[in-house]
RNA sequence: GGGGGUGUAGCUCAAGUGGUCAGAGCAGUCUCUUUAUAAGGGUCAGGUUGUGGGUUCGAGCCCCACCACCCCUACCA
């Protein structure tokens, strides 16, 4: 007779294959269907709050897989807390503005013939763009398996959104940290804008470096040497700084005088091709400060100045100053009251400017040449060098290699100009403090926790040496400055006017700002009983992106009910932001700076960060990298999920510490496939053997449990608690390798290779199998509910096959870890055994290689065994033999430790494969055990 | 050029205030199983903790220098 069938062999609809890319859309529907989000934040109602704000991706492009590593990580906090019986609202939000989407629109709008396309037209198209891709990355969002408000989020287009922007815009107004001033600033040429300092990137690049002869006034064949990467910048040269703190010397070489820097000398008689330099004397500061010169080319005289500023580690001791086109040349300008003078237009081009009289400016030949560079050439560095050379102002040129901002955009050089923008004024005196902004923001971030704590130090270095927030942009994809010029060009800008513009945002957008003339604008913005003079023009600048997103707290955090703690007066402030480590410049620094100087207090409470993504060989992925096909396949979030699903994804994202780099490749993703695949066997084991167990009339109560059921179960209560307590503190990577380790130990290679033959051989209503598929059902439940954060979809495929499950979803569930502890006597008892297992396995693999026998239970085991562990196996001898797996065990009490291994005795029962001396009792069935006798009457 | 971070077996992670702390899991090896079977069990092997110094009786863990990579920064004028 085949007895196979009379056993209890496990039966699951759950598969082994798990098929994500073809599953998972299938269980995304399924939630969608069932409004599973909504569901969840109804089940959380009264529940406290748990506020995770969301950094604003820009919705343009694909989502690269690094955007989707700060999506899944979020989605895994968001999710992690609802477990736990928190009300976590998750609302995505997207940034909509800016330069990228308004070139792109623009270079269509050309490509269709309609480049005389107004403002207003140019944003209606900008506003279909970024709606579009907000609509396309929500798709691939959702796909990765993030719950949110996907159909509710916020989009820094939307008109309430600006008009609560630009009301947190009044009240700085109002509090007096916005002025207009001419200040340099970065500045693209291409596309014509001031751009914020979160706008540059940096990037190599080879400067045309020239060492140049000033010639002193009233000394004759005597010149100060000065060297710029800039050559274009000679034009706006005003003055020359020195360091009085260096040493500075006369020296004769080719039949001229120079005066440079001590320390530099021997560098710039290399360079400059000295040969048989002397030096005649040194050259005092005060002997500096009297000094003057000509302008190589242009027909003024300058000083020679001192600034503390002034390096000795490169050039030639002497910096040329050209107040328009540098900050500290800039400070210095104003300390010494020279003009702000930048001879270089919108354009890019040189050109006269009325801040000098037009004789004292650049000669004819230089004005038109473009500063804007081609290949590490431009024409105004081209004719400025020629003039040098012509007016034998020329000592040296040569290639500078060094890293220099770049436009984000246009990837071009930016150049340092200044023009008339808006700024916020960092060090304005507080209303109310009487203390600088800047301090009462460093004091506030101490008020913060971040995580890692290193991230406070990144966070103040960016406060502490940012200069004034430089807040226009001179581009049409944007919110509008809604301020006013009168006749006399005067800028008009007060509170009540933004607050007005503000109504007018929120009730038609932003556009009528654009399609409206100045005359029905001030119309509705001037406030009554106006005493100012009256508007002609209107402003045509645009925020600076970073004052969108930085907004947030105003026009979202503060506005949605769902986000608010009740009974907390500070109950607006988000309980975590998370972003990469370069947001303490951007996100976080805009978001701190507006929020504080707005609504009076910081936007969050804990600020997370993440490492960004890296490549096999720890090196960043660039594009650049990605077009000589340094990658077989784009680096989207799509392009992976296809590739592994987004589970994978998503335990790869939990497998790693995201605080420092992530690091990507296909054999990482290969190998957390493989855990991906023992997790899902684990839990496809443990489902099937639960086809018959119905728990409410099968659980077997704690007592009842066998041993063997109340250790595992006491340590997987452990297990829980470190995995709850990691979430807890965000560490995710503790959660996958705590989770991974127990599957694979006490689960797999233990509790569950153990348990299989009272599972299967056991009566299928037994007590001792009963007690099993208690523990079973308990850890499968857990085992679920502490994955679901991170195996979105087959923990929930996995939940749905538990019997009696009470939600419908592991994602509506309430976990609750830690439950079943067990006896501190059981549990040593219980270390002991398998501590003999342990060394008793080695035993019978030399067996096994000597062909004694093949499993375990073809083996008879003698133990001998001295003083408690002898004391342990004697009272537990059942349970260390079904620990062992052998079919006979004997203990001995003797010295040390032995374990003999011979073929057991007795026949093989036929149903249960043990070795048993009471094989054949039964008439009925002659093959079998006396046990397995008993199991098959029994059913 | 400055600031911050990271650097432990092929891969991910561990190793309170320096003292059996060099460990786990995965992958790899050999092997047993056909009653989780495109699964499961067992066995073995793997690292002079980026490099070089130093402090100490004793250092992945403290100090110094250097190297690699990541982030931020500075118009080296």
């Amino acid at each position: 007779m085949d007895y196979k069938n009379t056993l209890n062999l496990p039966q699951t609809k759950f598969p082994m294959q798990a098929g994500l890319v073809q599953s998972e859309p299938k269980r995304l529907e399924q939630w969608r269907q069932a409004g599973l989000y909504e569901r969840i934040q109804e089940a959380r109602a009264g529940a406290p709050r748990f506020v995770l704000h969301d950094g604003p991706p820009f919705a343009n492009g694909d989502v690269h897989v690094g955007t989707a590593l700060n999506k899944i990580l979020k989605d895994i906090i968001v999710k992690s807390r609802t477990l736990r019986g928190y009300q976590a609202p998750y609302v995505p939000g997207w940034d909509c503005h800016g330069l990228p989407i308004e070139a792109k629109v623009t270079q269509e709008l050309r490509a269709k013939g309609r480049e005389d396309a107004d403002a207003a037209t140019i944003r209606q198209e900008c506003d279909a763009y970024a709606r579009r891709y907000v609509d396309s990355q929500r798709t691939q969002f959702q796909r990765l398996g993030v719950l949110g408000d996907w159909y509710n989020p916020y989009l820094t287009l939307a008109p309430a959104y600006e008009a609560n922007e630009v009301r947190l815009f009044a009240d700085l107004v109002e509090k007096g940290f916005v002025y207009r001033g001419k200040k340099p600033v970065f500045w693209s040429i291409p596309y014509r804008t001031a751009l914020a300092d979160a706008e540059v990137e940096y990037a190599d690049h080879v400067s045309q470096s020239v060492y140049v002869k000033f010639k002193l006034v009233g000394e004759p064949n005597t010149f100060v040497l000065i060297w710029t990467t800039t050559p274009w910048t000679l034009p706006a040269n005003l003055a020359v700084a020195y360091n009085p703190e260096l040493q500075y010397a006369y020296v004769h070489a080719n039949g001229e005088t120079y005066i440079v820097a001590n320390l530099l000398i021997g560098v710039i008689a290399q360079k400059c091709g000295w040969e048989n330099y002397q030096i005649i004397r040194t050259a005092t500061a005060d002997e500096l400060a009297t000094l003057s010169y000509d302008h190589p080319f242009c027909p003024r005289t300058g000083r020679l100045h001192g600034a503390g500023f002034v390096e000795s580690s490169t050039g030639t001791g002497f910096v040329h100053i050209a107040p328009g086109h540098g900050l500290e040349d800039y400070q210095l300008g104003l300390q010494i009251g020279l003009p702000i003078y930048c001879p270089v237009s919108d354009e890019g081009r040189l050109a006269p400017t009325a801040d000098l009289p037009r004789e004292q400016q650049l000669p004819e030949s230089l004005v038109g040449k473009s500063v804007l560079e081609k290949n590490n050439r431009s024409e105004a560095n081209d004719a400025v060098i020629a003039l040098l050379t012509e007016g034998n102002a020329l000592a040296h040129r040569e290639d500078y290699h060094h890293s220099y901002p770049h436009c984000w955009r246009s990837k071009t050089p930016i150049v340092f100009r200044a023009v008339d923008q808006w700024f916020i004024r960092i060090d304005h005196t507080v209303p109310g403090t009487g203390q600088p902004f800047r301090q009462v923001a460093l004091g506030a971030i101490h008020g913060v926790k971040w995580i890692p704590d290193w991230g406070i130090n990144r966070i103040k270095g960016a406060v502490e040496s940012r200069p004034d927030w430089c807040i226009s942009r001179q581009r049409t994809w944007g919110v509008p400055i809604p301020a006013f010029y009168g006749a006399d060009g005067e800028p008009i800008l007060s509170a009540d006017i933004v607050r007005k513009a503000a109504d007018l945002f929120e009730k038609h957008g932003s556009n009528v700002w654009f399609s409206q003339t100045t005359e029905e604008l001030w119309a509705a913005c001037r406030p009554a009983g106006w005493t100012g003079p009256e508007a002609v023009n209107r402003s045509q600048d645009t925020l600076d992106v970073w004052i969108d997103s930085g907004s947030s707290s105003r026009a979202v955090l503060m506005q949605r009910p769902e986000l608010q703690h009740p009974g907390d007066p500070m109950g607006w402030q988000a309980d975590v932001y998370l972003e990469g480590s370069d947001q303490h410049r951007g996100w976080f620094q805009s978001s701190l700076l507006l929020s504080l100087a707005g609504n009076g207090a910081p936007p969050y409470r804990t600020v997370l960060t993440h490492g960004f993504m890296v490549d096999e060989d720890r090196e960043k992925i660039s594009k650049s990298k990605q077009g000589q096909g340094g990658y077989q396949k784009p680096q989207t979030a799509d392009r992976y999920v296809q590739d592994y699903g987004a589970d994978v994804i998503r335990l790869w994202v939990a497998s790693q510490d995201y605080r420092s780099d992530i690091v990507v490749s296909e054999e990482r993703l290969k190998k957390v496939g493989e855990t991906y695949r023992l997790i899902r066997n684990t839990l496809r084991y443990q489902l099937s053997n639960l086809y018959d167990f119905d728990p409410a009339q099968h659980t077997v109560p704690g007592e009842g449990l066998t041993s063997l059921d109340r250790w595992v179960l006491g340590e997987f209560g452990r297990l829980e608690a470190e995995v709850a307590a990691a979430y807890e503190a965000y560490e995710f990577h503790v959660v996958y390798q705590k989770v991974a380790q127990f599957v694979a130990v006490e689960l797999s290679s233990m509790y569950h290779d153990i348990v299989k033959d009272r599972l299967y051989t056991d009566a299928a209503g037994s007590l001792r199998r009963r007690s099993t598929q208690t523990a079973l059902h308990r850890i499968l439940s857990g085992l679920s509910q502490m994955l679901a954060p991170i195996l979105v979809f087959t923990s929930d495929e996995a939940w749905e096959l538990i019997p009696g499950k009470p939600f419908d979803s592991v994602h509506l569930s309430l976990w609750e870890p830690g439950g079943a502890v067990t006896a501190e006597s059981e549990r040593e008892a219980w270390q002991i055994l398998f501590s003999i297992r342990e060394r008793a396995m080695p035993e019978l693999e030399k067996a096994r290689q000597a062909k004694l026998l093949g499993k375990a239970l073809e083996a008879k085991l003698t133990l001998v065994l001295e003083g408690r562990e002898a004391e342990v196996a004697a009272a537990h001898s059942a349970e260390l033999r079904e620990i062992l797996n052998v079919s006979q065990l004997s203990i001995e009490p003797g010295v040390g430790f032995v374990a003999r291994v011979e073929r057991a005795g007795g026949a093989k029962c036929d149903r249960c494969w043990h070795w048993e001396h009471d094989v054949g009792q039964s008439a009925a069935h002659p093959t079998l055990c006396a046990r397995c006798t008993v199991a098959v009457s029994v059913s």
